[in-house]
RNA sequence: GGCCCGUUGGUCAAGAGGUUAAGACACCGCCCUUUCACGGCGGUAUCGCGAGUUCGAUUCUCGCACGGGUCACCA
């Protein structure tokens, strides 16, 4: 498997927004053939006209594009085995059914729906696994022709074997092995003339010359189907990489039913795309070594099938948090700025502030874009705050001695001509030393009057910088006020 | 229900008969520090259960339990 020409193909439904799981499967498959210097083949499978959603076709090509998982072939690029459009190529599946009925590996069938409820029901009530009785699977070629001639409706279906074994490899599951008597015969072409998902995928994946399948694993239990499938035909089977779910919590998949997160959703919620694929990948993949941040080139030098597990992976926002919260931090403060500047904006609507410094002091403090604004909040208006906050155990500073400490500081600030984080800080320190005082009995208060609140992105000085000399002083003023007043 | 699959800390997971059972996130503590964060150091916590096989099982086998998947003229 590691030379040779390896094909992959991400085969998805237009029915709506790109879930996580989704993603990850694309993301494996695109990883897989790069990995192998392959091919990474799109195939849109739009049969299903019930659940087509209008767009979704944009979302796929926008999600992929976005996350750079670029594709070789596909849609809108054409390539050498297309269409890559699944109602495009509608019209060659039935002669592909009919070359197996000619080798019996096929047969049609007459039944009408009723009979087959009414088989149904029997088979539910005496407790039998639903299965096709084989009722048309020995017709005479007489009977065949009459009923063709007579223009009844019919399906075709795979014949499979009733006894044995089938067994397949999977590179993550290893090899399993069914009773050929619990396969159905399935249908292949359906009474409109038009194949099943379950056919035309195979035909699709042999005649795109697809090497690697990779998908989820709900299609275990499908593959011996699809076997047998490629042995009717002679074409040669594919490698099987079936992938575990991504799960919302112990027992539910995270699913576009239930609303979850979908790549979209993360993004508006201010995730980094880099670390949402970085993520993924490693939801249900494990690297060899103990790094765990990748570009997406790093991945495809990382990836290996060997890394994928058995079992399924919950979704856990605290670790996507903590990954793109590792991405910010390695930005460059240019690249932060342009990225945080609209959450900056949405949080202070002031313009005569210090917006490099602001930056900087948020970089190190944000995980996630969105909760920006909240943290700068007490920049346009200080916050009605409660003196108990001038109260610090460790800094050793209570209401009195903070008014004693503002009182200080304040003509201190005034005489200042230069205002910069050097200036403010030589100053402050120098009154520190004067006083002979620790540093938190001056600067606490500091941070306290200028934010109103405890907890602040960045300290007094800093703050200082950020608000501008009149504000600050303004605040410190305030503060006094506030003390002076108890 | 039949069949298939899975089960290592709260989460993602490494591990391949003998390990002090990695690492990351989360959590807790300490250091740094003008708060918080960053960074550094350390800590709590895991092999679902029961039988085998073996000198020795997280690792192999079988049961059980729990969870998931699948049994459409959907994809």
């Amino acid at each position: 498997m590691a030379d040779g020409k390896v094909r992959t193909r991400f085969a998805p439904s237009p029915t709506g927004y790109m879930h996580v799981g989704n993603l990850r499967t694309a993301l494996y498959a695109y990883l897989l053939a790069k990995k192998n210097n392959g091919q990474f083949i799109l195939r849109i499978e739009d049969t299903d006209r019930e659940r087509y959603v209008e767009g979704a076709v944009d979302i796929i090509y926008n999600t992929l594009r976005q996350t750079g998982l670029v594709w070789d072939e596909g849609p809108d690029i054409g390539g050498p085995v297309g269409p890559y459009i699944q109602s495009e190529r509608m019209s060659m599946f039935k002669d592909y059914a009919l070359q197996l009925v000619e080798k019996g590996a096929a047969y049609y069938c007459f039944c009408d729906k009723d009979r087959l409820e009414e088989l149904k029901k029997i088979q539910h009530a005496s407790g039998m696994a639903p299965k096709y009785d084989g009722h048309c699977r020995h017709l005479s070629k007489e009977e065949i022709e009459e009923k063709l001639a007579a223009g009844v409706p019919y399906v075709i279906r795979q014949a499979m074997p009733t006894e044995g074994q089938t067994t397949f490899h999977d590179e993550v599951f290893g090899d399993i092995t069914v009773d050929n008597s619990v396969l159905d015969d399935q249908i292949l072409i359906k009474a409109d003339g038009m194949p099943t998902y379950n056919f035309a995928n195979v035909v699709d994946d042999h005649l795109m010359g697809i090497t690697h399948v990779i998908r989820g694993n709900e299609y275990l239990s499908s593959t011996p189907k699809y076997n047998l499938l490629y042995e009717a035909f002679g074409w040669e089977i594919p490698v099987y990489i079936h992938c575990s779910p991504v799960m919302k919590n112990a027992t539910e998949k995270l699913s576009k039913r239930n609303g979850d997160a979908s790549f979209e959703d993360l993004i508006a919620k201010g995730y980094l795309t880099e670390a949402v694929v970085n993520y993924i990948a490693l939801l249900g993949w494990a690297p060899k070594g103990e790094r765990e941040i990748f570009t997406l080139p790093e991945l495809v030098q990382e990836f290996d099938v060997s890394g994928i597990s058995k079992s399924p992976a919950i979704f856990d926002t605290a670790k996507l948090k903590a990954i793109n919260g590792e991405y910010i931090r390695r930005m460059s403060l240019e690249d932060f700025c342009e990225h945080a500047m609209p959450y900056i904006k949405e949080g202070c609507k002031r313009e005569d502030i210090d917006f490099t410094e602001l930056a900087k002091v948020l970089q190190t403090r944000t995980e996630l874009f969105t909760d920006i604004p909240e943290q700068i909040d007490f920049i346009d208006a200080l916050p009605d705050y409660d003196t108990a906050l001038y109260c610090h155990k460790k800094m050793k500073t209570n209401e009195e001695n903070s008014l004693e400490s503002l009182k200080e500081v304040l003509p201190v600030l005034e005489a200042l001509d230069a205002w910069n984080e050097e200036s403010i800080h030589d100053a402050l320190f120098a009154l520190i030393e004067r006083l002979g005082v620790k540093n938190g009995l001056i600067l606490w208060p500091v941070r306290v009057a200028v934010s109103g609140k405890q907890f602040t992105p960045g300290g007094g000085i800093e703050l200082c910088v950020i608000l501008g000399k009149e504000e600050s002083i303004a605040r410190i003023k305030k503060g006094i006020e506030k003390l002076s007043a108890r």
